[in-house]
DNA sequence: AAACCGGGGCT
DNA sequence: AGCCCAGGTTT
């Protein structure tokens, strides 16, 4: 690995995008403040998650939970119903979790200390240097995907950014790099640089304060940077749902905390013997996930009665929901458009 | 250190 | 069809 303390450049660096930030940074809802816990609210919601994606479910999310206190008081079903859409539904379980260990171990009161911000759960490296640098002023870089193409490219590094060892490096070269008291706004010029200009494909050279400095830029070698050499395995996967109804009413039942849809609900996986013979497989769903393509084949069994449909689920341990209130739990995706398309 | 995890948007 | 995104947790 090279040495880039050596480089006389990289203060300038740090100083030309932070320049370039300030009469270029994006206007988001969320720059508006330093209240750590909407930093750390659209934090969590914008890993792995674009700002368009997510910008409408972080409004939604601090109408309704405000501050740490509502947060903690709210039932973690209702807290998942604002994360539907998003994925990575841990995320929001941890959220809730957190706000319980932030009520319980301080008080109420959104930590400082860059360690116990890290103690929260859900919270990682990046996600605690955000918080600190923003909020708290402290000088820690925010490592993220943005930091990575960014840093790779002005250096032209070429190991692999998913590397663990790539994090301690970045981690050491920003640490040289940021602007004295000005970690926040750094940090968040990273961000603006990496989604505005530094985009992963069709960066915008022309317009990047740093292009004079850019080794992959000045050898004509932005496309091969960064080096990702990480490959995501798919695993075809194939899921069994009966969906059991009778009028506008049918049963449910949450997901334990295991494998994918944490703590979502979906219909029956299974149904007794004597049941089966009067299923029909209505529809076969093919939904792609980062890691997994599933097929899901929907079955339907049509009961003839009110009284069966609750003796059904009082049997077997489902709950009965009514299509109209459908919106008030979580459904994963492809089962909502199931139950839209009723 | 490496594997794993949802969904949407883009090319 | 593959890649990417304001990464973290588990093994």
């Amino acid at each position: 690995m090279k040495n880039h303390k050596q480089n006389p450049h990289f203060i300038l660096i740090g100083n030309q995008i932070l320049k370039w930030y300030g009469q270029n940074a994006r206007e988001l809802p969320f720059r508006n403040t330093k209240n750590p816990y909407n930093i750390w609210i659209c934090e969590i919601i914008f890993q792995q998650t674009r700002i368009a994606q997510g910008m409408q479910h972080y409004e939604n999310f601090v109408a309704r939970f405000p501050d740490v206190k509502t947060l903690a008081n709210a039932h973690s079903d209702e807290v998942l119903l604002y994360w539907k859409g998003l994925g990575y539904y841990s995320r929001a379980l941890n959220i809730h979790k957190a706000s319980h260990q932030i009520m319980n171990d301080f008080g109420g009161v959104f930590p400082e200390k860059y360690e116990d911000i890290l103690y929260l759960k859900g919270i990682g490296k990046y996600t605690a240097a955000a918080v600190s640098s923003i909020c708290f002023g402290k000088q820690i870089p925010a490592i993220d995907g943005n930091f990575y193409r960014v840093l790779s490219r002005i250096y032209a590094d070429d190991f692999d950014i998913s590397s663990s060892q790539a994090y301690k490096y970045y981690e050491n070269l920003a640490l040289e790099m940021i602007p004295s008291n000005a970690a926040g706004d750094f940090n968040q010029a990273m961000m603006d640089l990496g989604s505005e200009v530094c985009k992963p494909r069709n960066p915008l050279c022309s317009e990047c304060p740093v292009q004079e400095n850019c080794i992959a830029f000045q050898t004509g070698k932005i496309s091969e940077f960064p080096v990702k050499t990480k490959k995501v395995k798919v695993e075809s996967l194939e899921l069994q749902y009966y969906f059991v109804g009778f009028q506008e009413e049918f049963l449910i039942k949450q997901r334990g905390d295991d494998f994918i849809w944490k703590k979502l609900f979906e219909f029956p996986t299974d149904i007794p013997d004597d049941f089966r013979e009067f299923s029909i497989n209505e529809k076969i769903v093919k939904h792609k996930l980062t890691h997994k393509n599933l097929v899901i084949n929907i079955n339907r069994v049509v009961l003839s009665s009110k009284s069966q449909l609750d003796k059904f689920a009082f049997d077997n341990g489902f709950s009965i929901i009514n299509k109209d209130n459908s919106q008030q739990k979580s459904f994963p995706k492809p089962l909502e458009n199931y139950i839209d398309g009723l």
